[in-house]
This record gives C-alpha cells, sequence and structure tokens, in this order.
DNA sequence: TCTAATTGCGCAATAT
DNA sequence: CATATTGCGCAATTAG
C-alpha cells in the first residue's frame, strides 16, 4: 500500500525533512555544545597544569641548589675535622667514598 | 557606468552568488583549515609538555630524596664525631645552627 | 578597505 | 537507539 508522494522512507539519511529530524538535530546541536565545552575546558586544564608543574619545578630546583650547598659544607666541615674512622653500614644506599669525593654532584 | 544586472553589489553580505563569492569562500575555509591544524598541534604540544614536565619533575624529587639522605647521614657523622669548634663564616646563606638540627629539612 | 586568522555555529558522518 | 566526537563549510568578527 505506496502512499503519499515519498514512496515508504525515501532514505535513512540525516535529510528527513521536518519534525523528527528538527528534533534529532536540535539535541545533536546540543551534544555538539556540550562536547565543544568540554574540550575547551581540557585544554585550558592542560595549560594550567603546564604552569602548576613549571612552579613545582622551581621550587624543586632551588631544593637541590639549596641542599647540594649544605652538602657541600658538611663534606668540608667533616673532612676539615676528620677524614677516616668511621662506622657507616648504617644508612642504605649510599657510598660514603663517593659521597666524600670533591665533586659537587656525589649522586648521579 | 554600472554595469551587470545588479545594481551597483547588492548589499556588501558575504553571499554575493558566485564568482568572486565564490574565491572568497574558498580562500576562506583553507584560512580555517590552517588555522583549526594550528590550534591542534598547540594543544598536542601542550600536552607534551605536561611530559616533559612530569619526567623532570620525578628526576629532581629523586635527587632532593638522595640528597636529603646524604645530608642526613653525614650530619650524624659530623655529630658524633664532633659536635662544636668550627670555623664556618665560609659559605653563605647556611646557619649552621639549623642545619645541625635534627629535623629532616633544614632549610625550608 | 582588503586579506588572512579566529571563532561560534549547524550539518552529517562516525565513534562510543 | 542515543549521545559524543570530529571534519567541514558558512559567516561574523578580529587582527594586521
Amino acid at each position: 500500500m505506496p502512499r503519499r508522494g515519498r514512496v515508504k522512507k525515501e532514505g535513512p539519511e540525516s535529510g528527513e525533512d521536518s519534525d523528527e529530524y528538527r528534533k534529532r538535530r536540535d539535541r545533536n546541536n546540543q551534544a555538539v555544545k556540550r562536547s565543544r565545552v568540554k574540550s575547551k575546558q581540557k585544554t585550558q586544564e592542560t595549560m594550567n597544569r603546564v604552569n602548576e608543574l613549571r612552579n613545582e619545578n622551581t621550587v624543586l630546583e632551588e631544593k637541590v641548589k639549596t641542599l647540594t650547598k649544605e652538602l657541600g659544607f658538611l663534606k668540608e666541615l667533616f673532612l676539615a675535622h676528620a677524614s677516616n674512622s668511621v662506622d657507616s653500614s648504617k644508612f642504605d644506599g649510599i657510598d660514603l667514598q663517593k659521597m666524600l669525593a670533591d665533586d659537587s654532584n656525589p649522586s648521579q
């Protein structure tokens, strides 16, 4: 029973003509907006993350600098006072020889 | 000398009809593509930057950890051997009293 | 004023 | 079957 001008459905494509089509389009447009907002937020958060990490990095670098200076000071102090006769074997992963070496970066 | 069928310009809107209009549209479409490619690249680079910074951060944290441990070791070593009679005033920005204090984070 | 770059928006194809 | 994502073109706006 072929009714109407258009035979059956005229095609399952997205271009119906109105009514249900329009409803679907509107909902998709909303989805598109949501998706794009989300995308922009993510991008923004990533940029913020870069700044956070750069700050943490700066703090850590200063920390390393300070610790290195203090370590150098203590080494010199230690060597100046007495350079041998130590028990050691009390701290893990530390090589006394290396640590007391005169290079400014023992642990690398 | 008004030529052509349309009187003058028919309106400065973007919808001329063809020819020059089409040319402008095509050029704009190209510009849009370039702009979007660039935008995506920038986003990608930002994400890469985050990873780089996280790695640097990890390295620095390990460095701080190691230096802190070594420093603790040397302090104990120093205190165990001799806890007084030092000249100091030889290194800038270092407070010997604080440094030799028993807290594990002297410089903060 | 013109051109290129950006940006918001809707459509449709496609991915989830 | 519905929503989410994505490429694409249009037009308005911005920047140069």
